[in-house]
DNA sequence: GTGGCTATACTCGGATAGTAGCTGTCCGAGTTGGTTCGG
DNA sequence: CCGAACCAACTCGGACAGCTACTATCCGAGTATAGCCAC
């Protein structure tokens, strides 16, 4: 069980989008630039959170990314599942219904016991990284974080 | 972020081995008809149970792999780690401290905000499964389910 | 009849190919901003 | 001097190779059992 090593670079260009303006957009190079990514793999992702809703993008000169809603509501799990997905890690491919034991439809109207602890565990997983927004993450940043963000993403 | 495929198989088995009595040994041959699996493969699964513990394996005729804790000790954390390793999915790879706006190394004492919330999670999903024994597994079992696991094994 | 030995069949264990998905890259469509030319 | 049209550069968006890790398979080492032979 691995998240693609792009998550890391979603959450982060996120939180850096937060620290900004509202109306002020980066491109995706200025963010390679800024964290020394791939550009053009790192615009595939940022293009997966604009398809999530989480950012916004504007084409043209001075075009660029920026969050598509208040930081109070984008979540870390909204970011997570953009560039990941949304299935659930364990899939329940029903092995109890085939060979010698296979058990009866009849019998197998509930759930597998397994398969409902093992998506309680991700629910629990979920619950957490929905708890957690944008705007908590800021809060618990240096409060010259933004300044210094915002003059060395402008090449300063 | 996806399990593989043979965790379900490793639940399930584990599951089966819990139904028998304690001495019992079941080959992965068996366990193979008994769900329908490729048997090379599934025995592999098997000895990395074995080797996290959680199995106890017997070479030659009569031999088999039988669980090697009471199945109160046996904690479905365990055996989801034995087949998937225990790194955790979300590895930060320190970015902050890479590019144009990489941070000073004594910024960078505290561990960065997001890595730890993507630790916390996955605690949370670690503490969710670590909580579910396959005795409680059994608890929620059909009365039946034991005996009629033991005769299907049997090849009845 | 009994004990020991041998041969056998069955078990696990590790080394070896095949395949799907993440990683990385490139080029094309669209849009905005600046420039230039005419009035 | 002012306005509009043109040009150009910069932006995102989607289509195309490369590689790691899961999936699947085979064959070899080791062992407890069952049969057999000698006593």
């Amino acid at each position: 069980m691995k998240l693609p090593t792009s998550t890391e670079w979603a959450l982060h260009c996120a939180t850096t989008l937060a620290q900004l303006p509202a109306e002020q957009t980066v491109s995706a190079a200025q963010l390679a630039a800024y964290y020394d990514l791939p550009p053009a793999y790192l615009a595939k992702q940022m293009q997966l959170l604009v398809k999530a809703g989480v950012l916004t993008a504007t084409t043209g000169p001075r075009g660029g990314f920026r969050l598509g809603r208040p930081p109070a509501r984008i979540s870390l799990l909204h970011i997570v599942e953009a560039v990941d997905g949304t299935s659930p890690p364990y899939e329940c491919r029903e092995i109890r219904q085939r060979g010698l034991g296979a058990l009866s439809p009849e019998e197998c109207r509930n759930t597998c016991i397994l398969a409902a602890k093992m998506a309680a565990a991700h629910r629990a997983w979920r619950d957490s990284l929905a708890g957690v927004s944008l705007a908590d993450i800021l809060a618990e940043l240096p409060a010259h974080a933004p300044e210094r963000t915002r003059d060395k993403l402008a090449g300063r």
